[in-house]
DNA sequence: ACATTAAGTGATT
DNA sequence: AATCACTTAATGT
């Protein structure tokens, strides 16, 4: 238990170098769940009740909108030193979640649960300017995505797409099937395909199955 | 060898 | 660009 709590510190310390009080650390020490998830494993539904926020320590987390009629739709990425936005509104209000994430690879977090982070907004200046600037950035990146979604023809968005999958993973050799990405982009496996085609005809990207190789 | 799943194709709207 | 109705190719059992 004391070598966790010591663990956790020093993460934080790496990770969130903003959350720079020390009595902060030291609750987050005291209060935080070092949680891990496998590369695909679910983590918040749709309509699950939120009750951590989660500091990313390691991997990527997906994160991801649906409709009524159950079509999904990518938003955006969550990297290590991040911290889920959606998930403070969600259980300040105690409401439940209105998107799913999803681990994209294997993945580390500090779980916060959250009566503590209400408090702490109060209390510490740092907690603050972090969730803060949690909210900027969590904008930034939706504009863009609706930006894309507008905007941009589907072989832009679908290349934009596996631009950012190969960032976040730090590997420009992505596994996944053209119906995945036909299922994060709201497009048919068909379109997919065939704009992939395109694209390796170009010289952008090289196909294999179950594989897509940035060039 | 056979079944299953991923990917490619062409026609239609 | 979506949907359909296939075909072909790769992989697992």
């Amino acid at each position: 238990m004391r070598v966790e709590q010591a663990g956790i510190a020093k993460l934080v310390q790496q990770h969130f170098p903003d959350i720079a009080e020390k009595k902060l650390q030291e609750e987050i020490s005291q209060v935080g769940k070092l949680m891990h998830f496998k590369a695909g494993q679910l983590i918040q539904d749709y309509g699950s009740y939120i009750k951590m926020v989660p500091l990313l320590i390691k991997g990527s987390i997906k994160v991801l909108r649906e409709d009524e009629e159950g079509n999904e739709l990518f938003l955006y990425y969550l990297e290590a030193g991040e911290t889920c936005s959606m998930s403070f509104s969600c259980c300040m209000m105690n409401k439940q979640s209105d998107i799913r994430t999803v681990a994209e690879e294997d993945t580390t977090l500090i779980g916060i649960p959250i009566r503590y982070v209400d408090a702490w907004m109060r209390q510490y200046q740092s907690w603050k300017n972090f969730v803060m600037q949690s909210y900027d950035a969590r904008m930034k990146a939706l504009v863009q995505t609706i930006d894309s979604i507008a905007f941009k023809k589907m072989d832009e968005r679908l290349l934009e797409y596996l631009k950012q999958k190969a960032k976040v993973t730090s590997n420009s050799m992505i596994q996944t099937t053209h119906q995945a990405l036909a299922y994060d982009l709201n497009a048919s496996r068909e379109a997919v395909s065939r704009l992939l085609k395109q694209l390796e005809k170009q010289g952008t990207v090289k196909l294999g199955r179950n594989s897509i190789e940035l060039l």
